[in-house]
Parts: structure tokens; C-alpha cells; sequence
DNA sequence: TGCCCTCGGGG
DNA sequence: GTGTACGAGGGCA
């Protein structure tokens, strides 16, 4: 038979040494594709007699072919040797001792890149599915032909499940007893909810047969990882159950004491994609679904769970399915299997993989394979070598103050574009070559030979623009979609390639390549920077790869016109591409780098969003009235009312400081969750939420270990500081300390005000774009390129 | 400044 | 599984 699968994960089992392909059909089927034969091989540089007498007469051993590697500017003669157990390679690898590579690809990866398949494959093979009875799937194929076919986007099966439990209270890591098991299906448009009650162990069982007999792609939860799952587990171990949830049978494993796997299926706990993709103030599930789907929680108190069970079951019941459904609409709306999928089919990698597994092997899938075609010999990733760190991007600063109509100009892909316009590869470095970067190492020039990761970054920028021209031609909404999604994820593949290669233990990592990218980078936009101010521009501000240029103080459609210009002229003088990304008005620069605030009036889709870079407003540990008066502050900075803000600000802190009555005093109040005590190390007494924790229980008050405790500082002046346990809704007997607290909040707003005050006099209000000596800055490397904007406008 | 520890979610 | 992978903040040296 013949089926065409887009593939959710792959392995092997031990066995016969089976790589096993798990996927879905356009149709809604679950397949297991079987692929028999395939072994597991290392190459050995140069090795001697010996080594090659020994290793076959070794058991293991079934073949070796000779092979001429290309290996740090020379071929080298390289013997390739087959063993039988893959699991076995990182023990002759250790033992063998010649230079070896490619010995650390996991086998499933391996049979992908030598295949050459991408994330959707046509599977012509024998359906074996009565003589495989151990998978889940709908069928199970032994393959005798696999082949690329075009991608496409199935429907896939979600599970999501909570489980509520009694709390032991002696010892929380111990968990109590699982009262129920609540569950939401989503699948081809349709959605299922239910729930799995009465005798504990029937839970159990009854929950392995759920998803056995359900068979999802993709298994969430809200903190499934950290909590779910592992209750069900420890409660398993008690009576022997074995958690078989995998599509071979096969039960999860723990990596990293962190995340879940198991065979054939994608574990993605909820909780993790909206601390990645939202970063929100809080991340409960009540306030994460408040945000997004407008409707919160069940009431139920959790703390007090085995009364309301004994109490109120149907309620319980309910409650725990809703928190299923929720998690699974959460899941839903960040578009997390879409976003996987299209990374999916860029990278050529398993959805798990791309879900679970590293960044690097993003660049791995592509690299290895384009390697792999061109005998460049693939060394194993390097075991923690600490080199210096490289210098990052070159931030230009000006003074403080507030700008009108301020130009924004990118670099587009800065990173890639360096390397190849400057054919930066290890393929390229040599003493000997033209192109010589800033910090003095040499490329050969791409006439003598093109680098490989120049050419796979040419080919994916490429790639990229043909899809952003399909995107542009789009006649349906999804279709647009689906060509944005693809081409957002080709930059980010492009943008992993500068990542790894400035990583310190990635397999082609090389401290001077990494250098010398940075180093291309910094002149490039130093010279931008000249350019422009040599024509008369005054540059405000830079960061790595953009610059904010005054327009002059004139209108923004002037602005505008002088943004298209410049871009055009720039990137035409540059060879590079520079592209006009937006107007701001105003435009207000704190005078240090990364730190910058604007609105947005150009373009057109983005008009009113307020741009907020390194302001953090919503520190979870920080109280209330800290980001709320921040955000107020830069909000009268952007109505460009300089005197109001500054009346606010002196006006909150002085309230604050004699401990005003108009101040709420929930506005003080910092949480945080507190575990037991025993599992703290050291000095318990230095934190906080331990004292105050302890205070609570002599004061008579409930504390059950991994509960949030709230609190007042009272006493800051004392090392550790005093803190009152704060009870929502009850009067705080003691006094806040009101110094303490006015001290962080004129910390907070200074930052962003005492800029007013200095240098800037009364002629504030508009824009001054002269006498400010440039104060430059090289920037550490590896920061986030992203802005954490206040606001979720950007994702939606 | 950098290293190490902790939390966050969950009941 | 031929693997080693959270992200940010705070305390402390």
C-alpha cells in the first residue's frame, strides 16, 4: 500500500534495530511506518592495521567502506564502519583511538539525513498491522520504498488532561492520592471532554486505556510535566502499573529532571509555550485563559481539595475537566502545533524533535546532510570547551530625550547576510585568503570557493523571499498564513545558524568565525552610522543591526518619504538590504543602550502600538504599584506631557514615603510560592518567603508547602530585611516600611525620569538633536533580539 | 561582574 | 538514547 504521513517523531527500537516513523495522513489516520536494515555507522580518520584487525573480528561489527573526507582544508582517507546496536556507538567511539566523527548523531536522526527526508513522506510498503500488535496506530507499515512528497498540515490529535489530587501534607514530593483524571480531545474540528473517576487504581488503567485507545499526536496540560505526570507516575509505582502510553508501548522517560518524551507522540506541556511565546505577568492558568479566552477557572478551592471532593464531586469533576479544556484553548490559540509544524518542514526535522530537542539541531539537519553531499567530514559537537566570549553588536547611543518622527531602519538578517557577502565558513578560513575580517582572520573569496554555510544561507534567503512574493500573492487568509509561517521560520533557522556558530560546543564552532561575524556586523552598521551622519542625519540610536535616525522634526509623511529613501539609497550603496521598518512619535531615548520607548505611526498596521524596550513592566516578583506607576510614566512621557509625568512620579513617591492613605495597600504586597522547607539548602533565613511562610504558622494560619505566600517588607534596614505576612481581604496589623518601598519605586521611575531633570532644562518638549556626544557601546553577546513590548498587540 | 540558586506553573 | 535542552531575577562573593 501507499500513504503519505506527515511525521509527528521518529526512533528505533532495540529489538531488530526498527527505525520507527510515526505520523498522521491527510485523513486523520495514525501510522507506524517500520523501516528494517538500516545501521548505525562512525567514520575513523586514518586508522591503522590494528584497529581495522580488531574491529572486525568484533561481533558488533558488520561492514566498513572507504571513504576520502574533506577535513580541515584537506581530504583525508576515512574508514566508515558499520556496527549492528546503535546504542553501542558511544562506546567504540570512546574506545577507538583514531579521530572520530559523526559518531554522535542519534539514529533516527541519522536514517533522516541519509534518506534526505523532509517533515512530510510517501510510504509504499506491506501493512503489517496484524503481526505488529504493539503499536496504537490505525495501521503499521513495513516500508519498502520512502520518498519526500510536498508538505501539508494535517489535522492532529491533541489530548489534554489535568488530574486533581489530595495534597499529603507530611511530604509534598509524595503525593496524595489521584481523585480524578479530567480530559479534553481536540481533533479534525471537533472536541471531546471527559473525565476518569472512582477507585484509584481503575483511574490509572483507565487513563493508559484513554490514550491507547485514543492514540493523540500531541499530549498537554497545564504543567504536565513538572506535576501531572509525575503524580500519575509515583501513584503507578505503588501498584505496579506501568505508565504504556507510548505508540509502541513503551512508557515516558524524564529528561533532564525537566521534560517528558515518549515514543511516537509530542508531549508539549502548555505552561511552557505561554512562558515562551507571551511572557505574561502571571502564568497560572486562571489568569493566562482570563487574557486569552476571556473566562476563567472553576471555583474551587485546591488548597483545601479533600473537603471539597467530600463536599462537592460533580463540582470537582467539572472543574477538572474545564481546566483540561482551557489548557487545550490556550494551546489552540498560541498556535503552537502551527508554528511547530512550519519549523517542522523547514528544518526537515520530526515534529518532537523540533518541539524538544536543542536549536542546534536545526542547523544539524540542514548542515550535516549538505555536508554529507560534498565528503566535508562532520566532527562531533565539542564537549564544553570555555573560550573567551565574543564581542556582540555595537550599540550607538545619543542623549536622552524626546524625539518627533524618528526613522527606523533594519538590517534584514544581518547575521546571514555577514556571512555571505563575506563568505564566512569553515570551509573558508585560510591565512591565505582575500577577505579579511576586523578582528584579522581570513576567508578565502567566494571566486575560489564558495563556503557551505554562505550557500545554504543564500539558497534559504532565497527561499525566503519566494515565499514572502507567495505570501504577498495569497488569495485566501490561510494560505497567507501558512506562507508567513514558513517564511518566519526560515529566518529563524537562518538566525540559529550565527547561534550555533557562536555557541562554544557546536561541531563546527569556531571562536574566530563566530568573532569575525560580529566583528563584519559592528563595522557595517559603524559605517551606516557615518554614512548617515556625513549627509547631515543625526543617528539617535543603534543596536547590532537597526539605526533610529531625527527626521529633523518634521511631519510624518515627510518622515516616511525619507525613510523610503534612505533605505533605498543605503542598502543600493551597501550591497546589502535595509529595510524601512517604522516611524516613531515620539521617539524617547533614556540615553543608555537598550532602553527606548515610542509609539508607532508608520506603517499602517502598526499605528498606535507602543514600542517599550527594556522597561521591564511586569516583573511577577516586584509589587503592584512598582509597574503600574512605570507604565504610567512612560505613558505621560508619550503624550509627551514631561511635566505630568514628573509631577506623578515626585507626587507617588512623596505619597508613598509618608505612607499616605490614599496608597493601597495591596499594592505592596510581593508573593511567592513556598515549598518545604527541608528542600531549601542553605541560609532559609535570607529568604523572604520562607520568613514569612514561618510567620504565618505562628501566627495559626494555614501553610501548606508549595503555597504562595504573600507579604509587606516592613523593615528594610535590617539584614534580612522584616516581612509581615500579608491576608488578602484582612487588615495588615503592622507598618509597611514606607522608606523602603519609596526608595524602589524612585529607583524604578528615576530611571526613566531623572533624564528630564538634568541636562534637559524646560526645553524638553521638543525634539533636541544637538550637543550630545555619541557614547558608544559594544554590546554582550547573545542577548535577546526581541523586544519585550508591555502589551500583546505584536502576537495577535 | 559573574556564578549559583530559586521560582514559576500544578493540587 | 550515536542525545545533555527553560529563562529571568536575586543574593552573594
Amino acid at each position: 500500500m501507499e500513504i503519505e504521513i506527515r511525521i509527528v517523531s521518529a526512533s528505533y527500537r532495540q529489538s531488530d534495530v526498527a527505525v520507527e516513523l510515526f505520523g498522521r495522513t491527510r485523513d486523520g489516520y495514525s501510522v507506524t511506518a517500520l523501516y528494517f536494515g538500516f545501521r548505525p555507522y562512525f567514520d575513523v580518520v586514518d586508522p591503522d592495521e590494528a584497529y581495522l584487525r580488531a574491529i572486525q573480528n568484533d561481533p558488533e561489527f558488520v561492514k566498513m567502506e572507504d571513504k576520502k573526507l574533506w577535513i580541515r582544508g584537506k581530504f583525508e582517507n576515512v574508514k566508515r564502519i558499520y556496527i549492528r546496536s546503535p546504542w553501542k556507538v558511544p562506546d567504540y567511539r570512546g574506545r577507538c583511538p583514531f579521530e572520530v566523527l559523526a559518531a554522535d548523531i542519534p539514529f533516527h536522526h541519522r536514517f533522516i539525513y541519509d534518506f534526505d527526508l523532509g517533515s512530510c513522506v510517501r510510504i509504499t510498503g506491506e501493512d503489517i498491522s496484524d503481526r505488529e500488535t504493539s503499536f496504537t496506530t490505525d495501521m503499521v507499515i513495513r516500508v519498502d520504498k520512502i520518498e519526500n512528497v510536498s508538505d501539508f498540515n494535517p489535522n492532529l490529535k491533541v489530548l489534554s488532561f489535568d488530574v486533581e489530587n489530595e495534597i499529603n501534607r507530611e511530604n509534598i514530593e509524595d503525593y496524595g492520592k489521584i481523585l480524578v483524571i479530567g480530559y479534553s480531545i481536540s481533533f479534525q474540528g471537533k472536541t471531546v471532554t471527559g473525565s476518569i473517576s472512582g477507585d484509584e487504581q481503575n483511574i490509572l488503567h483507565g487513563f493508559v486505556d484513554l490514550i491507547r485507545a485514543e492514540d493523540p499526536d500531541v499530549i498537554t496540560g497545564y504543567n504536565i510535566d513538572g506535576y501531572d505526570i509525575p503524580v500519575i507516575k509515583k501513584r503507578m509505582d505503588r501498584y505496579g502499573i506501568k505508565m504504556e502510553i507510548g505508540r509502541d508501548g513503551s512508557i515516558p522517560r524524564r529528561i533532564m529532571n525537566q521534560f517528558w518524551r515518549v515514543h511516537g507522540r509530542l508531549i508539549s506541556d502548555t505552561w511552557w509555550s505561554v512562558k515562551r511565546i507571551l511572557h505574561p505577568k502571571h502564568e497560572s492558568l486562571d489568569y493566562v485563559a482570563n487574557m486569552l479566552l476571556g473566562e476563567g477557572k472553576d471555583n474551587i478551592d485546591r488548597l483545601k481539595i479533600e473537603e471539597e471532593w467530600k463536599n462537592r464531586r460533580d463540582e470537582v469533576i467539572a472543574y477538572c475537566i474545564k481546566d483540561a479544556d482551557l489548557t487545550l484553548r490556550i494551546f489552540e490559540k498560541m498556535m503552537v502545533l502551527n508554528r511547530l509544524m512550519y519549523m517542522s518542514s523547514v528544518t526537515k526535522l520530526p515534529l518532537d524533535d523540533v518541539a524538544n530537542v536543542g536549536t542546534s539541531n536545526y542547523v544539524d539537519s540542514i548542515l550535516i546532510r549538505a555536508a554529507d553531499r560534498e565528503n566535508i567530514g562532520v566532527p562531533m559537537n565539542q564537549h564544553e570547551i570555555k573560550t573567551e566570549e565574543i564581542q556582540g553588536g555595537y550599540v550607538h547611543t545619543i542623549g536622552a530625550g524626546l524625539y518627533s518622527n524618528v526613522i527606523v531602519l533594519d538590517f534584514k538578517s544581518m547575521y546571514p547576510s555577514m556571512i555571505i557577502k563575506y563568505n564566512v565558513c569553515f570551509t573558508t578560513i585560510d591565512p591565505n585568503g582575500d577577505i579579511e575580517s576586523p578582528t584579522g582572520v581570513r576567508f578565502l573569496s567566494p571566486e575560489k570557493r564558495k563556503g557551505l554555510i554562505p550557500r545554504i544561507l543564500q539558497d534559504l534567503m532565497a527561499d525566503r523571499d519566494d515565499v514572502k512574493r507567495k505570501m504577498k500573492a495569497a488569495k485566501s487568509r490561510e494560505e497567507r498564513e501558512f506562507y508567513d509561517g514558513i517564511q518566519n521560520a526560515i529566518k529563524v533557522l537562518m538566525n540559529t545558524f550565527y547561534g550555533v556558530l557562536a555557541s562554544s560546543f557546536y561541531r563546527f564552532t569556531d571562536h574566530k568565525i563566530g568573532s569575525a561575524i560580529t566583528a563584519f556586523a559592528r563595522e557595517t552598521i559603524k559605517g551606516i552610522i557615518s554614512t548617515l551622519q556625513a549627509a547631515g542625519n543625526t543617528v539617535i540610536y543603534g543596536d547590532t543591526d537597526s539605526v533610529f535616525v531625527a527626521s529633523g522634526g518634521k511631519s510624518t509623511e515627510e518622515a516616511i518619504k525619507r525613510g523610503k529613501d534612505l533605505s533605498e539609497r543605503l542598502s543600493k550603496e551597501q550591497g546589502l538590504t535595509l529595510d524601512f521598518q517604522m516611524v516613531l512619535d515620539p521617539f524617547f531615548s533614556h540615553g543608555a543602550k537598550k532602553r527606548y520607548a515610542g509609539r508607532c505611526v508608520y506603517p499602517e498596521d502598526m499605528k498606535g502600538e507602543i514600542i517599550i524596550k527594556g522597561y521591564e513592566v511586569r516583573r511577577t516578583d516586584s509589587f503592584d504599584l512598582q509597574s503600574q506607576a512605570l507604565s504610567k510614566v512612560i505613558d505621560f512621557i508619550l503624550n509627551r506631557d514631561i511635566d505630568g509625568a514628573i509631577r506623578y512620579a515626585d507626587d507617588l513617591i512623596r505619597k508613598v514615603r509618608s505612607g499616605d492613605p490614599s496608597i493601597d495597600i495591596e499594592s505592596l504586597v510581593i508573593s511567592r510560592t513556598v515549598k518545604e522547607f527541608d528542600s531549601y539548602r542553605a541560609n532559609q533565613e535570607s529568604l523572604a518567603n520562607i520568613r514569612a511562610a514561618k510567620k504565618l504558622i505562628e501566627m495559626g494560619e494555614t501553610f501548606v508547602p508549595g503555597m504562595k505566600v504573600s507579604w509587606i517588607v516592613t523593615n528594610a534596614k535590617r539584614t534580612p530585611q522584616e516581612v509581615e505576612p500579608y491576608i488578602y481581604g484582612r487588615e495588615l496589623s503592622a507598618k509597611p516600611d514606607w522608606d523602603y518601598y519609596a526608595r524602589r519605586l524612585s529607583e524604578t521611575l528615576g530611571r526613566v525620569i531623572d533624564v528630564f531633570r538634568s541636562d534637559l532644562g524646560q526645553e524638553h518638549k521638543t525634539a533636541r538633536l544637538d550637543s550630545f556626544e555619541p557614547s558608544t557601546d559594544e554590546k554582550k553577546p547573545k542577548e535577546k533580539e526581541t523586544p519585550k513590548n508591555s502589551t500583546l498587540d505584536s502576537f495577535f
